[in-house]
DNA sequence: ACAAGAACGGAATACTTCGTTCCACTCTTG
DNA sequence: CAAGAGTGGAACGAAGTATTCCGTTCTTGT
């Protein structure tokens, strides 16, 4: 066996599991209670007290992770050559499902944001704007969606949710496609009411 | 002066300004604590148990009244028989602006509803159908777009909010417009993914 | 002028809800 | 078999908040 039995195995995979439990419980409700996730990985609280100081830190290590989630798919976007409206239609679509764009977000405020959390960030920012610039200029999406526009969008999905997590997922997508034929480019469509939402605007929610 | 000085003008002045903050505190923050309305009010706390016995009564009052809002809304819409989509469009936009639709859903959970909120539920949903009906056979509007599309895509857009006001209402009228776009019917649309929400899934929330 | 009472502001009360700590218990391992 | 890592979950204390209570101010009928 690898490591199946023992106190160490156990631990290895309690350290999954509490991880796992954490973000499917915190991107359900943002405010649940620390003994939620606990209940939910199937361990007693000190578990989870053994590997993170407080909520805090457990809510710090999520943000990040799911930030650097995100910058994966956003460089996996970039990465891939195939046909740009696809590309960019699937990296939007992953993301949604994973959540994990909006979990750093739908945080915001929660918690106190660290050095390494606000660096992260601004990566993905500037990502996101090179996936965007990219799918411009093959002409395949509206000039003036930017990339707060994709955090705005994300967070509006996100709130769609039902009790069935993959109904949830399901009507996401349904959402989403609706959006996505809007963004793309043929601008035949009309002017959009207003200018589109400034990162500071928002930013302004992980302060006071 | 019809009323101007006296208690009893005070009463009638804070019957409103009560309602007034009560909803805008509410929209903002559905779990908002009581004091913060009392506080929005720029009124004492028993200002407001005077009114309302319990916490519970003022939001189903608010609830109801959503709901009556919305209703007129939908009765507005049916009224006018000016071009098919703009009166659709334009019922949507009021929609989003008064939040009432989703003001009545954001507090689903929070209050125990009563008879006559389940009815006057059940009416709007009546009404919203026969709204959907009409621009459907218009012609303008997509064919598999239902009444808990609706709802849906209202919850979604009442989770846009930045700090100012003015801003938010501005960026919600941005997103619905991107949704409105792709709702407009020539479904040279592709097929949205999955099958439309059924209200059951959406109403489960009012229950355990 | 004045007593009764309507309306009010806001402190005090009585919970409830969490984050965190603590301790007894169970394995593992040298 | 003793030391200690890892764990479950009860206990504690700090917040937050719905509701009640009381002293005060203003209105009004006599």
């Amino acid at each position: 066996m690898t490591a199946l039995s023992g106190r160490k195995a156990e631990a290895a995979r309690n350290d999954q599991v509490i991880l796992e439990s954490a973000r499917a419980v915190f991107m359900a409700d943002p405010n649940a209670p620390i003994s939620a996730v606990a209940e939910h990985a199937g361990v007693g609280i000190s578990a989870l007290y053994r590997r993170y100081k407080s909520k805090d830190e457990l809510l710090q290590k999520l943000a990040l992770d799911g930030l650097q989630r995100y910058i994966a798919e956003a460089e996996a976007a970039l990465a891939d050559d195939g046909d740009a409206w696809t590309v960019f239609a699937a990296f939007m679509e992953r993301c949604v499902d994973g959540g994990a764009a909006s979990l750093t977000r739908r945080l915001a405020g929660t918690f106190t944001a660290t050095e390494q959390l606000n660096q992260t960030g601004y990566q993905a920012y500037q990502l996101t704007q090179r996936v965007l610039d990219r799918s411009r200029e093959a002409g395949v999406l509206r000039s003036d969606i930017n990339v707060t526009d994709l955090s705005l969008i994300f967070e509006q999905l996100q709130s769609v949710a039902v009790h069935d997590a993959g109904r949830t997922g399901q009507l996401r997508r349904r959402y989403l496609h609706l959006m996505l034929q809007s963004m793309r480019s043929p601008a035949e469509a009309g002017e959009l009411p207003g200018p589109p939402p400034e990162w500071e605007e928002i930013r302004r929610r992980y302060d006071g």
